[in-house]
RNA sequence: GGCCCGUUGGUCAAGGGGUUAAGACACCUCCCUUUCACGGAGGUAACAGGGGUUCGAAUCCCCUACGGGUCACCA
């Protein structure tokens, strides 16, 4: 790489769906490493499935992109020096080198069908051997071809494969790695219906994008002497390329999005309250590690840190539990408006807040998402703490806890508190403790006997947090009541 | 099946000829805490198996096993 090439990289998404956490990961890295050297992100539509495209998908990916906080210099939106940027906007370019391609005796049309080449496919595994296309149409006449488009057939182009060579290249993450073409057969550059392959719209773009470096997943290592063969045939410099290892779940299987073990579009993930930034941090650290022991990072010390050559070789396994751990990091210290307008959502679906809640409302959710800022790692984990302010018969939570009603004491320091609280003025924050003290004052019970007590008698629960403002975010009313429940 | 890639504690994951084989999550212990957490400080625990090469192998080579990717007119 000479010093005056301009680092270039792209995301090269098709319009499929959602914004995958495989996809997330690939815009990621190669968002890193352009913003490290100082170099350019492209973000190009892969569209040339067309009956896979779904209507707002690439938006869809747009969004969530920048919703992780990774932004783009070119794409569909904002447009660019290379446009335009969504492959099916670009038929014409192609055609051009399909055709030089088609002149030169490097590719050929092929009028086979589906099911001849079905067919043609089977007898090979049959005999064991490697599927690969047989060449039938390599060598058709003039007059062949236009007895074939008169039966109706609509041609494809194949590109030939030279035969007995061998390609090979340097993968920034894996090494070297060479194939061989007696492995590979002529592949199609350009559907039936005109419109080029995958394989041959990436290079014709990558090259006209002036993309320098390549970095995708491990499923593309097989599509690469392919792309080579064709940048060959064009004689165009090749980009060099860096195939990330695959993200697999936690049975190490590859992460399909078929797969409902784990959760895997970051729609979802914002959907249950996670952090960007924390989700940006996770990703990254998906087939990735830096040089120290730190883990958690922003998106400036990333981009200062990241450095392709730590890329993993290994398959990055999902870690839920880390991602939790990491966003409960992010989350603890968060500011609570924020967290608040996280969570309220979530308290409203579960009806626990109304649609419209009104300012007291507001201010008691904002204190419960405090209360609860450092126990809960992401927003819908704040239904299940909030329960226990709703429910109408607490009961204890096992027996220890029941063990705790029973003990001689506990209706002394419940009955002590009961008359404390029916006695209580202002039912503020900071007078909870008062209430308590005034209770161990009188009953002379303090510490765990005190404390738990009350703990058990109004949530149930061995284990919570801060009891002042449990109490008081549960209310006069409801404090009063579950402890004449327990007398 | 052919080709390509991988395999380090329960989990994630550094280390690429000489290390006491990092660190993180989880778990356990202790400290802090008038309860509970949060937060500290410690602890248990690993190089898939077998052959080589080498004075020396987690690191290099070969084989086996296991896992994965790919062999489309999908990307």
């Amino acid at each position: 790489m000479s010093t005056a090439t301009q680092v270039r990289v792209r995301y090269a998404p098709s319009p499929t769906g959602h914004l995958h956490i495989g996809g997330a990961r690939t815009a990621l890295f190669n968002y890193l490493y352009a913003r490290h050297h100082g170099g350019e992100f492209i973000v190009r539509i892969e569209d040339t499935d067309v009956k896979r495209n779904k209507e707002g998908g690439d938006v869809n990916q747009l969004h969530y992109l920048k919703w992780l906080g990774i932004e783009w210099d070119e794409s569909i939106d904002i447009g660019g020096p290379y446009g335009p940027y969504r492959q099916t906007e670009r038929l014409d370019i192609y055609k051009q080198y399909w055709e030089q391609l088609l002149n030169q005796g490097h590719a050929y049309r092929c009028y086979c069908t589906e099911e001849e080449l079905d067919k043609e496919r089977e007898e090979q595994a049959a005999r064991g051997e490697t599927p690969r296309y047989s060449r039938k149409c390599l060598h058709l006449s003039d007059a062949q071809r236009e007895a074939l488009a008169a039966e109706g057939r609509q041609p494809s182009v194949r590109f030939l494969v030279p035969d007995g060579k061998s390609y090979a290249f340097t993968d920034m993450v894996k090494g070297d790695i060479s194939f061989d073409t007696n492995d590979i057969g002529d592949f199609v550059i350009v559907k039936k219906d005109g419109i080029p392959t995958y394989n041959f719209a990436v290079v014709v773009d990558d090259y006209l994008m002036k993309i320098t470096h390549v970095l995708r997943g491990q499923e593309h290592i097989s599509n690469t002497p392919r792309q080579l063969m064709l940048y060959e045939a064009l004689g165009w410099e090749v980009p060099q390329f860096g195939h990330m290892s695959l993200i697999t779940n936690e049975e190490r299987k590859k992460l399909s999005k078929r797969d409902e073990t784990a959760v895997q579009f970051i729609e979802q993930y914002e959907q249950l309250g996670f952090l960007p930034e924390a989700l940006f941090n996770f990703i990254g650290l998906l087939g990735w590690s830096p040089v120290g022991e730190e883990e958690v990072f922003s998106r400036e010390q990333f981009i200062s840190i990241f450095d392709a050559s730590r890329l993993s070789r290994s398959p990055a396994v999902f870690d839920t539990d880390k991602l939790h751990w990491l966003n409960g990091q992010y989350w603890k210290k968060a500011d609570p408006d924020r967290l608040a307008g996280i969570c309220i959502p979530h308290l409203q679906k579960a009806g626990y807040l109304p649609a419209e809640p009104d300012p007291a409302q507001k201010e008691w959710a904002l204190l419960l998402t405090k209360l609860y800022q450092d126990r809960i790692q992401y927003g819908a984990q704040i239904v299940d703490e909030a329960k226990l302010f709703f429910t109408g018969d607490i009961a204890a939570e096992n027996d220890e806890a029941a063990a705790i009603l029973n003990e001689d004491y506990a209706p002394v320091v419940l009955g002590s508190l009961l008359s404390q609280v029916e006695r209580a003025g202002e039912w503020a924050p900071e007078h909870m403790k008062g209430l308590l003290k005034a209770v161990q004052a009188e009953t002379g019970y303090k510490g765990k006997q005190l404390f738990m007590t009350t703990r058990v008698a109004l949530t149930g629960q061995m284990h919570g947090p801060d009891l002042d403002m449990t109490m008081y975010l549960l209310g006069k009313d409801k404090v009063a009541q579950r402890l004449r429940k327990r007398l």
